[in-house]
DNA sequence: TGCCGTTAGTTCCATGTCGAAAGAAATCTT
DNA sequence: AAGATTTCTTTCGACATGGAACTAACGGCA
């Protein structure tokens, strides 16, 4: 627990670069590493032998990847030791901690939950404290931790503001780091996820790139030349001002015909339950939805035409290659996807890229492998500063 | 006209990037340059020395400027040469083609019109190519010519397709290159003008960046990380399908709601004349609004709502960090401001960056003027590639 | 089997850029 | 007039880079 690991500095820019490459883009030929770099063949002899030295790379069998029938000398795939280091990240909600064990590469090794019992900074700290110590055990070598919470962050590590933990200006980091010795960053969780997907998921490789969240609210964050664009409400929430339909249902979060009160699941529940009477999960409402019931096939009509709508505007202005749709609520794409699908193209040019839309149902463990994708970054670019 | 300036290669990145700063952000001393490159003073002296030499920089007396009471050996500004290279832009439409010289800093030096009287490539390119030598005759060192064009644009070379020209696949950079000898860039117009103001211009500066223009159709187009986004529509005319109010009116150009519909010049027109049986020129609506007449009232009152909801959309979106309304058609700014900027405000959180908002009446002149800013680009960066 | 073409990777060196440090220049302060 | 301060120049060592020549490892082909 006294590993201190201070980002696997020293590295020359170069290095940097070509260790980066490696880590994202999987293994990779010092030929084909040169041609994306634009480098000589010479100057990744050069950078790659203290990399491998150092054991953070290793030559791996050609093997099973490319099967490509070429002539010449065959190359040597070089592949980052994805296990070589290994990042805690923790989701804090209101009730729960959700804790994940990843590789360099953001596999998740290990899940660990414990219920939040208070909210209580010191309190909090000592169980992320307590749960780094257990998850340590099994994994010797942790390099760092990554912490994604709801609310306003800044400088990645304090907590400014966070509703529900009824926090202010909680140093966060430094009560974590205190405890465990290890380095820290504290990020607001929209914006882990984002930069895990951006590092090593839907957005991998992409200059342009979008994530929209559907769940207990609204998240959003635009990727441009793959650095996130900070912006100052997202840390408050978004979409309880996206207008989508003036005409829509007016709900408790959102102003009326809002993102969120058209699309959050709380929101979908509440105008079931104001609808019919009845108190239905937001599963059940998919279901009735799927088996043709009258409100919730209505409702989730309408929210289908929302998400639609939302989707083709963000790609109308802010032009992304890709768009990933993540959260817990998405399993509207699954009962109502051809209805999202026909919105966009309404909203769109018939002469415009088509929208390369992915969907990737996510749980509060992804959540909190985004945040350990953050811990990677600190230790890959040797700065915690977005 | 044979001055064939083959870029001013040779100057190694680094000269490049001394003298693309020092035009795009005036004059600046060696210092000052070494700050905002992050170089050392010694590389300074050094890349500034052969850029002197050639005549492309100037020291110019420190004088006027700063006034700031500073102490120490006084700074030596350095400026570009503007007027050593002299660049031609032409803008053509259905009826007129509109020409301008500019100075390497792109001030418009002249300005020379004509009509065009056919849409026969090669008539159109011998025109460009009088007007071209006429110019050259007053500005002898003229260094290139760049062209803007409404319709498709390939390759910064061929008109793809232009529907008002009734072209398709027109080398029309060849066909002026010929009887020009000097090298030739073709622009989709509204794309030329978002290069214009990213370089010397609203967005001069600027990493992320959003033009909106408003007239006989609809322009957008986003710059970020100082470089334009390109996008598969740009050249078919926007806003035909960004449906801004399902209930809006019904034109004979865009889907009923539709941005074009509620706001370009043809449209409004349309709508007050179909309203009131008057024929009114636009300038004669916006005046009639601002005295209270009801329908060209209710009209702009309504485009001016869809002005706001757009300007909100693209700044939830797309966060840039400044909006540029240009176009003949922002006259509607001056008469119905505040609605605007109060929709804008009803679709923002409340919370978020506020929207920094530039208008700029633009005539044709301008659209001149950015096609000759992409000549300048090619001479300055060394290619004509986007 | 052995030669050749091809591609991958290594070694070595000339080149060019950079920053650090020391010095010169130009101005203001006291 | 001496010192302080900032700008700019000069010099020099460090170092990353690309290129050339070379070795290595494979397939194709006679």
């Amino acid at each position: 627990m006294t590993t201190r690991t201070a980002s696997w500095l020293p590295l020359s820019p170069g290095e940097r670069a070509v260790a980066l490459e490696v880590l994202v883009h999987g293994p990779l030929s010092r030929s084909e590493i040169a041609r994306r770099l634009s480098l000589s063949a010479g100057s990744l002899t050069r950078l790659t032998k203290p990399l491998l030295e150092s054991g953070l790379l290793v030559e791996v069998p050609e093997g099973a990847a490319l099967a490509e029938v070429r002539q010449g000398r065959p190359s040597q795939p070089l592949d980052i030791v994805a296990e070589s280091r290994s990042f805690v990240g923790f989701k804090i909600t209101e009730d729960m901690v959700y804790g994940v064990v990843t590789t360099l590469r953001s596999e998740i090794v290990t899940r660990y939950d414990r219920p939040l019992t208070t909210h209580d900074p010191d309190r909090v700290a000592d169980q992320l404290g307590e749960m780094t110590a257990e998850l340590a055990r099994a994994h010797p070598g942790l390099a760092g931790i990554g912490i994604g919470v709801g609310g306003l962050v800044q400088e990645r590590a304090v907590v400014g503001e966070s509703p529900f933990l009824e926090w202010r200006d909680v140093r966060l980091a430094e009560l974590v780091e205190e405890r465990t010795g290890l380095p820290v960053v504290v990020e607001n969780d929209v914006s882990a996820l984002v930069e895990a997907e951006t590092w090593f998921g839907a957005g991998r490789g992409l200059d342009r790139f979008a994530v929209l969240t559907i769940g207990a609210g609204i998240g959003y964050g635009l990727v441009l030349g793959g650095t996130r664009v900070p912006c100052a409400e997202e840390d408050r929430g978004f979409g309880r001002h996206w207008i989508v339909n003036p005409n829509g249902p007016l709900t408790p979060e959102g102003a009326r015909g809002s993102a969120v009160s058209l699309l959050t699941i709380p929101s979908i529940r509440y105008q079931v339950q104001a609808a019919t009477g009845r108190e239905m999960t937001y599963e059940e409402i998919l279901a009735g939805a799927a088996a043709g019931e009258p409100m919730p096939a209505r409702v989730v009509d309408e929210a289908a035409r929302a998400l639609g709508t939302l989707v083709a505007q963000i790609s109308n202005f802010a032009m992304p290659q890709k768009i990933l749709l993540a959260g817990e609520g998405v399993g509207l794409m699954e009962v109502a996807g051809a209805t999202v699908e026909e919105t966009i193209r309404a909203h769109r040019h018939p002469l415009a890229a088509p929208v390369h839309l992915e969907t990737k149902v996510s749980d509060f463990h992804d959540w909190a492998r985004g945040a350990a994708v953050l811990a990677i970054q600190v230790l890959v670019l040797g700065t915690a500063k977005a």
